[in-house]
DNA sequence: CGAAAGATTGACTGAGTTCAACTGAAGTGG
DNA sequence: CCACTTCAGTTGAACTCAGTCAATCTTTCG
């Protein structure tokens, strides 16, 4: 077993600061968030925090794909979001004084900084740009969760994929030097709890959709052929 | 068609204040938020705002239930929340810069104030208490959205209605001088709209839960005899 | 009193789950 | 380096939950 890595990496001159919520953030107030951090190389699969359990700052993503999730019923994952390079975790269950209510797993490997509860507190105090900014985007997120519910209330789970599939691809953009396949290694059980499906059925239309020429699959690798097609089976407007 | 009412409400003095998230706020700025704040009776199923719309300031229940919902595929729709006394309406698409994501529709006769948008965030610029409630509730919103998602996704219909009968009896407590039904009128229709089903399969499983003496019915009115055996069949641990 | 909205019941259908079996790929330790 | 386990992916078949359609009944309200 190694030793975990701990790169130093600087907030003023992250790669994914422009993405970023701290990018509001004068250059003082940037250094002193950057002095409180540590940073870490995760490797796939490693969780970053627990459902349940207390919160004790917030992560900041330099580079690489979490799945945040909560457990259902016997254990089943619902995956409630993918975050990428820049995105922040767990400042929800900060903000609320709650325990975690969701658990956040690596999805490959990844850097990602640790800022102290106090640390991000007290940031937030000192800079109403970024409390601003966070009241934004939880407000943002609380849209698309709205959407989401109805979503699954609502569509069957063959507009649903087409959705998510549709979402994937917008979100993390296509993998250019893999002739444009969805960039996110997920499994078929974490697609399938994206959606909220079993595996077998979320198989059986990745194929459906194979035969409409709608997609095309290498290995894990799915390729959207055709997002008009794909919009139009999911009765978007 | 009558003038609709406009009663004279200060918030110093408003009944629901307690509950609001202008609790945190100091007597001064009470009274500012309160000279600048307009007061409406509504009548049943009036709607105070439309999905898509744009947010002139926010809503603040003095009295009565609004049901907040969001408009899916073909019309149908899904019930997000229920906001009542002292709950706040319509801030989220302000502060998120957004239109309105759902619609807000009266379940009941309200008395409802209306704040606009500069009062209330020049208000929550200058407080960073009410900032702080305001943040804090949003977090844990999302927190039962999460939630809400999950159950959606892995719990059957039967579930999610014991789910829902428990939270409502939970939320809204009991009616006292009605032998103890929940004390919402919510139309089969609208109960089936939170759950996400068809209205016919919810009336099935409220006769069956009926034959299994977990619930009476009375009209619309929905008493819970067993909450023990509703959170056992919920599978809830 | 009639119209309209809400509530209920029955019959039918089908989308999606579950269970079971099998394949292929990928480690892993002897 | 190979046998062995393990994990991901796939396919088939049976079953069932829940949605839809249609008809009827009830209540409410102008």
């Amino acid at each position: 077993m190694r030793k975990p890595l701990r790169p130093s990496i600087a907030c003023q001159t992250c790669r994914s600061l422009g993405a970023s919520s701290f990018s509001s953030l004068c250059s003082h107030q940037l250094t002193a968030i950057s002095k409180g951090k540590s940073c870490t190389v995760y490797k796939k699969g490693q969780i970053l925090f627990h459902e349940g359990t207390r919160p004790l700052g917030v992560f900041c993503i330099n580079q690489g794909k979490v799945k945040v999730y909560k457990l259902g019923y016997e254990g089943k994952e619902q995956i409630i979001s993918i975050v990428h390079n820049g995105g922040l975790l767990g400042y929800k269950a900060l903000l609320a004084e709650e325990s975690y209510g969701v658990s956040a797993e690596t999805l490959e490997e990844c850097t990602i900084c640790f800022l102290p509860k106090s640390t991000f507190l007290q940031t937030l105090q000192e800079s109403s740009q970024l409390n601003q900014q966070i009241m934004k985007q939880v407000s943002q997120e609380l849209g698309l969760m709205t959407e989401n519910i109805t979503n699954q209330a609502q569509r069957s789970v063959r507009e649903r994929l087409a959705i998510t599939l549709l979402k994937l691809k917008d979100t993390y953009g296509l993998d250019t030097h893999d002739n444009g396949s969805i960039e996110i290694n997920l499994t078929r059980d974490d697609l399938a709890n994206i959606i909220g499906t079993a595996t077998e059925t979320l198989i059986r239309l990745l194929h459906e959709f194979k035969s409409d020429q709608l997609i095309s699959t290498q290995g894990r690798k799915i390729r959207i052929e055709d997002p008009a097609g794909l919009v139009r089976l999911a009765n978007l407007y």
